[in-house]
DNA sequence: AGAAATTTGTCCGTATGTATC
DNA sequence: AGATACATACGGACAAATTTC
């Protein structure tokens, strides 16, 4: 049977399925998923398939890969309660010491103070991006 | 020669060289690149391989892909505000692991590859700032 | 409107390299 | 050192979306 995939690709169905087993704790936080070898044996679907399905939990971070290992499941990260942790502060100001890459653009000595802002976007509690500005300190004559 | 990937995987290197050609504007944003089956050709690559290495700028959002159409350059954000006199933005990105402090912010492991976009305004020659904005990797579903 | 060509998407099977246990 | 497990790479086949004629 070369690839008749209607609907959903063989691929996502696997991918549903091991999200699944994780999220219901049939494989608990921590544990290590079958070996691609098993899984292939009980989806009866190619190594390549497979790496694929697992590919897709990764990218959801919902499991994490080692290298000769395994993979992981990855504890599941709850949702904030009502009031529960406050919101850390969006933005912060520090100065920091110019590394070699910044003090080369800015045309300093490595060293040299500089200002750092730093402001973090959130979308429903889960970070979005974090953005960090570097200015010269003002000097004003 | 079947498998040979001492240092840099075959499809990093490819991906290396297709960011190159857009960052340096040999493949304009908005332009199509070439098909998998030109890029076999010359890299004389797999159609796996190749699609690996468009997969990396894919998650680094450099790249976007369309079934049927083919795989476009994205549009670099410049983002040159409105008559600003002669502000010019460099964009650079690159991929990094996730130190303790944006690991913890992210809620990711520490090591975990993220998105560093940096931007440098310069006006008149000397550099006003420089912004890095941190993403993680792109997340579908 | 329709058929053909093009291009990306999915899937298989196999072989070999590299890291961990 | 051997066994196990993931990573990289090849080549082939068919499916599905888009464009072209």
């Amino acid at each position: 049977m070369p690839t008749p995939h209607y609907g959903q690709p063989r691929y996502r169905s696997i991918a549903d399925e091991l999200r699944a087993r994780i999220e219901s704790y049939a494989i608990p936080p921590g544990a290590l998923l079958p070996a691609e070898s098993v899984l292939t044996a009980e989806f009866k679907a190619s190594r390549g398939t497979i790496r694929q399905a697992i590919a897709v939990l990764r990218d959801e971070r919902l499991v994490a890969t080692e290298h000769g290992r395994g993979t992981y499941a990855k504890p599941r990260r709850h949702e904030n309660g009502p009031d529960e942790g406050s919101v850390e502060a969006e933005t912060r100001q520090r100065q920091i010491p110019a590394d070699r890459e910044l003090a080369a653009l800015f045309a300093v000595e490595v060293g040299t103070a500089l200002v750092e802002q730093q402001s973090v976007t959130r979308k429903n509690g889960t970070v979005g991006a974090v953005v960090r500005t570097y200015r010269l300190l003002q000097t004003r004559r």
